[in-house]
RNA sequence: GCACCGGUGGCGAAGUGGCUAACGCACAGGUCUGCAAAACCUGCAUUCGCGGGUUCAACUCCCGCCCGGUGCUCCA
């Protein structure tokens, strides 16, 4: 089986395979730490993980490299306002950045590339560029790329650019440019500002020849896999490929993979627009971060995605669902054997599963097999005709689900148990939702000896008391569920 | 303005030229339970934005229209 995923340059699905038959090798553009990240920066992110995951679990050996944008025009902005360096400013939203990977369940990419240090490179990209006619520089100082050398611009967003011509929104100080549309490379130094000596100026680089230069350093001349947000399409990898070609002549990437926007009820998300969430919101909001991913991966990746407070509520009781079915799966006893129908059913949904995911991620629908199995091996269960080996089926299956989606392992503690920390320490307390500190204020042994209690009670039928503690517990979102294997309870 | 994407039950969301239009959430009734919860059963779109057309047959293909979104500029 492959991946038939949807190449932007070709415009078709392509299938996904190494290119050496060996090692995928994939560049994904990663944050500009200039602030901590919003849910959708994180909604491509989490794609990407999916997309990694699923070729993982299908026996894919990845080389995937990720860049941290440390240098550009915000960064040295607002390290100006806070005035510090760049170099003290950033540390802080890189480091929060993979925190908020962490509680979100992504996976680290093999290579993290910082732009900062890899000014060398990209000072010989441009230096190649100049060498082959593709760059210039101007009176500044500054650098730029030459979009008349490069006769194929325009070719993975299938954008014609002969309509463009010069004049209309053109930015009057930049008349120093061959054509208004040649982007910058490297920009000269303005006095107070970041810059590094180079054998081609004083400066700092253009956004997009970080990612050319480091993708080719990490990966190579030609790789098999590139992917971004939708709005990286134009000009930002379209400027990547123009700037790498001309030198090697050869594609930069096979496979181009972007992924959608998300919106905030039906909006695109911004600041002025009052709809603007970052992942520490949501999880002060109290929304665990099981939620936020399944409902940030639900919606397959070619979608735009309409965030709302509904659809993560949603997600938290699906989760609910699947959680309480395997917990019970884990817990009951079943007599030996296995039984055809569930061993036919969890074949069956198994490969319905690998299926809609083989088909470019199409998470949507590969979640529906699951659902069916679990119904059908609740009532298995439910007639006493599920045995133990059905138990292994059925977990087989369910592993191979959370070997891309990881939501049913409870690992919600930890990332609101860190929000909480950080808000405190960010002096975001007010934003933190009052159940929220009800419910971390009680530790599993508190609930456990009140579960006993209440146990006891029962076992005296003493019901008001039983109830009392049931109803107390509820409050503070724990929730009880007596059964025949004796009593559950689990953290709504 | 140009380009692209979408409009499927209360909500989210798959999907196919022709079997009963997945799945999740919500809701209603029932079974189970001391009562619940969980689970299961039943119900919940004679219909897939609107109007034409092609076809034996269209939600699925074509044309037009309406509505929503996004891109064309920094942006995940």
């Amino acid at each position: 089986m492959t991946l038939h995923l949807f190449n932007t340059l070709s415009g078709q699905l392509d299938e996904l395979v190494p290119a050496d038959g060996a090692e995928l090798r994939m560049y994904v553009c990663g944050p500009t730490v200039y602030d901590y990240g919003h849910i959708g920066n994180f909604r491509t992110f989490l794609e990407v993980d999916v997309l990694r995951r699923f070729l993982k679990l299908m026996g894919m050996r990845l080389r995937h490299v990720m860049n941290i944008t440390d240098v550009d025009d915000k960064i040295i902005r607002n390290a100006a306002a806070a005035g510090i360096p760049i170099g003290e400013y950033t540390p802080k939203f890189v480091d929060a950045f993979f925190e908020d990977l962490e509680s979100l369940r992504v996976e680290r990419p093999e290579a993290i590339a910082r732009a900062t240090e890899h000014i060398d490179k990209m000072v010989e990209l441009i230096q190649k560029l100049a060498a082959a006619g593709a760059a210039y520089q101007v009176e500044d100082g500054s650098w730029y790329f030459r979009l008349a050398a490069f006769p194929e611009y325009g070719k993975l967003s299938k954008k014609d650019l002969s309509g463009m011509e010069d004049g209309a929104r053109v930015d009057v100080d930049e008349y120093e440019k061959d054509s208004a549309r040649d982007f910058a490379l490297w920009k000269a130094a303005k006095p107070g500002e970041t810059a590094w000596e180079t054998a081609i100026g004083r400066g700092r680089p253009g956004w997009h020849i970080e990612c050319s230069a480091m993708a080719m350093e990490y990966l190579g001349e030609s790789f098999d896999l590139h992917a971004g947000g939708e709005d990286l399409m134009f000009p930002h990898h379209e400027n990547e490929i123009a700037q790498s070609e001309s030198v090697t002549h050869k594609p930069l990437a096979r496979h181009w993979m972007h992924v959608r926007f998300l919106l905030v009820d039906g909006k695109k998300m911004s600041k002025s627009e009052g709809n603007f969430y970052t992942l520490r919101d949501l999880l002060l909001k109290g929304y665990k971060a099981s939620a936020i991913r399944m409902a940030l991966i639900s919606v397959p990746y070619r979608h735009q995605l309409n965030f709302t407070f509904d659809g993560l509520t949603e997600a938290t009781n699906a989760i609910d669902r699947l959680r309480t079915f395997h917990q019970r799966l884990s817990q009951t006893s079943f007599g030996p054997g296995e039984s055809d129908a569930i061993q036919v059913a969890a074949h069956k949904a198994r490969a319905e599963y690998f299926d809609a995911m083989a088909n470019d991620l199409n998470t949507a629908e590969a979640r529906a097999p699951i659902f069916d199995l679990l119904r059908t091996a609740n009532t298995a269960i439910d007639k006493g005709q599920f045995l133990a080996g059905d138990r292994d089926a059925v977990l087989k299956v369910l592993a191979d689900f959370d070997a891309v989606f990881d939501v049913i392992a409870d690992r919600d503690a930890e990332p609101t148990k860190r929000a909480l920390a950080w808000a405190e320490q960010a002096g975001r307390q007010a934003d933190v939702a009052p159940e929220l500190l009800a419910r971390v204020a009680l530790s599993d042994d508190d609930i456990e000896n009140l579960v006993a209690e209440r146990t006891q009670a029962k076992k005296l039928r003493n019901f008001a008391r039983a109830d009392q503690i049931r109803n107390e517990l509820l409050d503070k979102g724990v929730v009880i569920e007596d059964s025949k294997d004796g009593v559950r309870w689990k953290r709504k």
